[in-house]
DNA sequence: TTGCGTGCAAAGGTTTTGCATGGCA
DNA sequence: TGCCATGCAAAACCTTTGCACGCAA
């Protein structure tokens, strides 16, 4: 539990909100205050993730274990109203992490509920397939 | 391609085939052959679940990035003939491999395929979550 | 002053790769 | 004989941890 409020924690926090609605590793966090001449450890940039991932206000994705993991500032934990129904697609072809909200996909945790008895999570799982993009490039 | 049949990628696939329905590592199974004097090396491992995950046969579960990988061999897949619209369920809790036909799910495919321009690959991709008999448990 | 937070470097573990050797066709 | 497959070891990679120092309260 956090006790002192730290300058690169307040930094840190700062950037997160930044970040809203996209994807970051821990490297891209350091490199960020690396180029602002604020560096900030990347073992601290570990720390203070691995305590947000824990509270809630962080999401971490596991694509792929020999890469690194992505993460995601999903707010405060205080955030229990409408939690956003979205899902990952994951380029087989060119890797890209695509981060997809949709109306008619977010009923598939509903269905698998209710006619599967299944509970989704979607913060684990992760369409693969190939991108429109790489597709048209074929 | 594999063009050659060796020694070891027949043991490997016979050792494989035994272990219909559960999980294992590349070091579960570099210590099985270990154990029978019939050792193949880990680096050996790694190259043919690579292939065979490329392939199909065999699915590929990263749970923790820090830990190592979850394989599972889910048979030869017929992906010539008539590819099997069928999708899998993974129980974050007791571990269970749900093969789920469904029509409605196969929905899923051609909706991000139209809507999203993505091209789905249901071999490789895995739904996460908990299972009906696990949610009761609770 | 107390003790948490930080940064550096090293350790930890899994997976990949380089290279020489062995084995299939 | 021509190459692919293999195995060993080292490398590569991300992440965690030990330790000393800095800083908040």
């Amino acid at each position: 539990m956090t006790t002192y409020h730290t300058r690169q924690q307040e930094r840190l926090l700062a950037y997160l909100r930044e970040t809203q609605g996209t994807h970051f590793t821990a490297e891209d966090v350091r490199a960020h205050f690396a180029a602002t001449r604020t560096a900030i450890g990347i073992a601290t940039v570990y720390r203070h993730l691995e305590k947000l991932v824990a509270d809630g206000a962080v999401t971490k994705y596991v694509i792929d274990e020999h890469s690194a993991a992505c993460f995601e500032y999903v707010g405060n934990v205080c955030h229990t109203d409408a939690p956003e129904q979205h899902f990952h697609l994951k380029c087989e072809s060119c890797g890209a992490l695509i981060h997809l909200e949709c109306d008619e996909l977010a009923c598939i945790r509903s269905h698998l509920q209710q006619e599967h008895g299944f509970s989704l999570n979607p913060f684990r799982t992760v369409f693969y397939g190939t991108c429109g993009a790489c597709a048209a490039a074929k």
